[in-house]
DNA sequence: TTGACAGGCAAGTCTCTGCTTGCCTATAAA
DNA sequence: TTTATAGGCAAGCAGAGACTTGCCTGTCAA
């Protein structure tokens, strides 16, 4: 593995995260957290997504903004340019 | 996991075995071991390379064609597409 | 027919990783 | 100041998957 962008689509779970902040940007962890229970089934704990959305963020998916106590995760989905450049699909 | 398409992508040697189709398309296993080795310094036994090649066929990323005792592996990028398409880049 | 070559199958090992558990820090409200 | 809320850290467990090992099948040439 090692190569951070694959190893966070890897995993189904992260990757209906990106799903969900590509319907709403800038959520918190407790928001990404009650909106996977309620619309995917997801009964996923605070601290397992909270691991996610740090291998996320360290594959440059997300980014992370602090104000307060709060912290805003929005999604950049810049990095999967180089899966299309590294296979071009024609 | 259990898309197959990302848990083919996961792994990093799959992901050079698409490179190297990429490079040369309908090499047989033997082939793809031998160019492994030499271009890309990996020392996988040939057991695993076809282990991964069966997942790569399972994704739709590799398509086989037998011809004699020999089996010709193709690269197709189509379900990469898919991805993009999940998480627009602009 | 015999041997070499290309590939397949299946069980076992071992590492990685997703998740839990428990506790801690920091900010804001009562 | 006390309490609740938002989030972080670290150790441990359990399952998934990558790789090996050993043996088997099928094709072709001598």
């Amino acid at each position: 593995m090692s190569d951070p962008l694959f190893k966070a689509l890897a995993d189904p779970t992260r990757r209906v995260i990106l799903d969900e902040l590509t319907e709403k940007d800038g959520q918190t962890l407790f928001e990404i957290c009650t909106r996977l229970a309620m619309k995917h089934g997801l009964g996923s704990s605070r601290q397992a997504i909270s691991q996610h959305l740090a291998v996320l963020e360290e594959a440059g998916l997300v980014t992370t903004r602090r104000e307060g106590r709060y912290k805003f995760h929005h999604i950049d989905t810049a990095p999967l340019r180089s899966i299309a450049e590294r296979w071009p699909t024609e």
